[in-house]
DNA sequence: CGCCAGGGCCATA
DNA sequence: TATGGCCATGGC
């Protein structure tokens, strides 16, 4: 299926005017951006705050690596699944503290190269690979999430929503770009919590001209 | 109260 | 390859 590429321009056209410069990732350090990925894994991002100021201070490979499984499992609490979530966040702080030090300054591996070691990791799948990859390394990634799935469910012109399919339409459709990527999916997540919601609320919305408004079932993950 | 959130893993067919 | 069960807390 060859979407018009047009489309996903417009709607980052629509976005943009709408809601202005968004680039951004609620975060401050790299690391903290991988932390929040791992975190916010099916939980509200309300939820993963919590377990962010919890773990306030203490946010850096070193410190996280030096906690005991229960210590760092009553930190992550009250953003859910704990147990796994922990395991996931040694796994990839491992990784990092590695890939740090192998590439001081971004020795340049392969952006495919990159990914495929991301998801190799057990606790990294599609979303949070390119998470980290557009967030924390600056690689122009970009990332697909129950927001754009829903979001897109609701313009019928667009690619079904699978994962690979929605990412390679919008990676063909727009210019390559790490800002373009970050500032896109910004729009889509402040989009999707304002307007474009389980139950839409389309009054006012900027997407109304090319927008279906289909009633989509929650997207099936 | 019940529902569900910025997924991913694993077992099964 | 594609579904379905499972993991867990806190806001609404």
């Amino acid at each position: 299926m060859t979407a018009d590429p047009e489309i996903a321009r417009e709607i980052l056209d629509a976005l943009w005017g709408y809601y202005g410069d968004l680039n951004w990732w609620p975060a401050q350090t790299p690391y903290e951006v991988i932390i929040g990925a791992i975190l916010t894994q099916n939980t509200a991002w309300r939820n993963v705050e919590l377990a962010l100021d919890r773990l306030k201070g203490r946010m850096t490979p070193e410190a996280i690596l030096s906690l005991s499984i229960p210590e760092l499992e009553d930190a992550i609490r009250p953003a859910g699944f704990y147990h796994q979530k922990a395991q996931y966040l040694l796994t990839v702080t491992r990784w990092f503290a590695a890939h740090q030090k192998r590439s001081p300054e971004g020795s340049e591996r392969s952006l495919k190269k990159l990914r495929e070691e991301l998801l190799s990791l057990r606790g990294v799948g599609p979303e949070t690979a390119d998470t980290i990859l557009l967030y924390a390394l600056e690689k122009p990634s970009f990332v697909v999430d129950a927001y754009t799935k829903r979001l897109t469910l609701r313009f019928p012109l667009l690619p079904a929503a699978s994962y690979t399919a929605l990412k390679e339409y919008f990676e063909k459709s727009l210019p390559r770009e790490v800002s373009l990527y970050n500032q896109f999916h910004a729009l889509i997540v402040v989009h999707a919590k304002t307007h474009c919601k389980v139950k839409p609320l389309c009054r006012g919305c900027p997407l109304e001209r090319r927008c279906e408004k289909r009633l989509t079932p929650q997207s099936p993950k």
